[in-house]
DNA sequence: TTATTTCGTCAACACTTGTTCACTTAATTT
DNA sequence: AAATTAAGTGAACAAGTGTTGACGAAATAA
């Protein structure tokens, strides 16, 4: 049966209240600092739902937390996976890539700052979830490397070094370009080009690599 | 029974407290959770003292904060201009550099810890300091590479970039040394060889580098 | 319809928090 | 030796915290 749209709701309508719950947090993350630091009471009140509501969707804080960071990485692989398939010359894959990349932080502003504060404040369970989804990008990385004819000759170690070494970098620029302003458009190109510069870099160096040189 | 003769002072000696307060906060630090999530309590707690006692050294917490930092960056600084005197063939510097600083960092890893986890989690002032201190070392090791002949033909702004490409990637590896047990050898030494590759490979990266070519 | 489950509310609890004030006493200065 | 300053203590506060249990209304299922 089809229930119609009455004007307004004297309370929320089912399972609204739960996003509600995690977009507050996420709201109340980027003006205030770290989830880790939240408080049950406040996340309820900016919800607009008394504290009790809260345990209808989540056990305890920790459990919110782990949603929003599910959520935040979810959309975040699929949007590399898409990065991924374009198959281009390296440079201008370089190129492509750190655009569509940092267009996505850009317009995902606060699950990154969520993410950010975590990586090295968080709770260990939060730490630990977070660096796992980083490793994976790191070996999916590399393994896109090993299919290059041109790497052939590097071991799969170093592959991983390599792509780490990708990763790590990529990983501060975000959060230096999280720092900056939303407005400051110089600040966030500047930080784009940078990471373009640094990566083309880090192409020649890999140029240049023997991996027996390195196993010494 | 009161009067004791010399042995043990019923109050801590003259300015005593404050250390005691100091490093009761890193204690914490290390096995609780970032700094920003200690109370005023538990470190005066921890430090054998009453919470009053607390005002007598700092006006808050806050304040604390920043006396820590600048403890942990002011041997750091120290280190890294000792690092920075020995004069070595790259490759040897490379090797040299990387060993004493990780060394370092496990002697010191209370105030490490601390550093990282307000990294991206503290105060908007907390974090514009460490910030400030990470571009210091970023612009020192630019000056130093500035004064190899063989990078004469780099411009200024791309050798900041190189150097950021650095530091970025050494602050990385030392959070993900200390996520690592204390006693987990070689997992330490497996960081630390994987350091020595990736700057060997910006190393052979910066060598094919044309300036002309980045500017486009 | 009626029955049942879902989910938001209210009151209350036992804590912990930062900070104040008046106090004492040890250490230093005069 | 006396006076002064530095630095610890204890009680008290208002505000904020997580969590409980019983209650009621709305949405769904029977």
């Amino acid at each position: 049966m089809s229930k119609e749209t009455s004007s307004k709701p004297r309370r929320p309508k089912r399972g609204q209240t739960r996003e509600a719950l995690m977009e507050a947090a996420l709201e109340l993350v980027v003006k205030k600092g770290p989830f880790s630091s939240l408080s049950l009471r406040e996340v309820t009140k900016k919800a607009g739902v008394v504290p009790t509501a809260f345990y209808r969707h989540f056990p305890d804080m920790s459990a919110l937390g782990l949603t929003l960071l599910d959520e935040s990485f979810r959309s975040l692989r699929q949007m590399m996976r898409q990065v991924r398939q374009e198959k281009l010359p390296t440079e201008r894959m370089i190129r492509g890539s750190m655009e569509t990349y940092f267009n996505y932080v850009r317009d995902n502003r606060a699950h990154f700052l969520f993410v950010a504060k975590e990586l090295y404040g968080g709770t260990p369970t939060m730490r630990g979830a977070i660096r796992r989804e980083i490793r994976l990008f790191t070996s999916e990385l590399a393994m896109d490397m090993a299919r290059f004819p041109m790497l052939n000759h590097i071991s799969a170690e170093d592959l991983q070094m390599m792509a780490a070494l990708v990763v790590n970098n990529v990983t501060a620029l975000t959060q230096e370009m999280l720092e900056l302003e939303e407005e400051d458009e110089a600040g966030q190109q500047e930080v784009l080009t940078t990471a373009e510069k640094q990566l083309r870099l880090i192409y020649f160096g890999v140029g240049q690599w023997r991996s027996d040189k390195s196993s010494q």
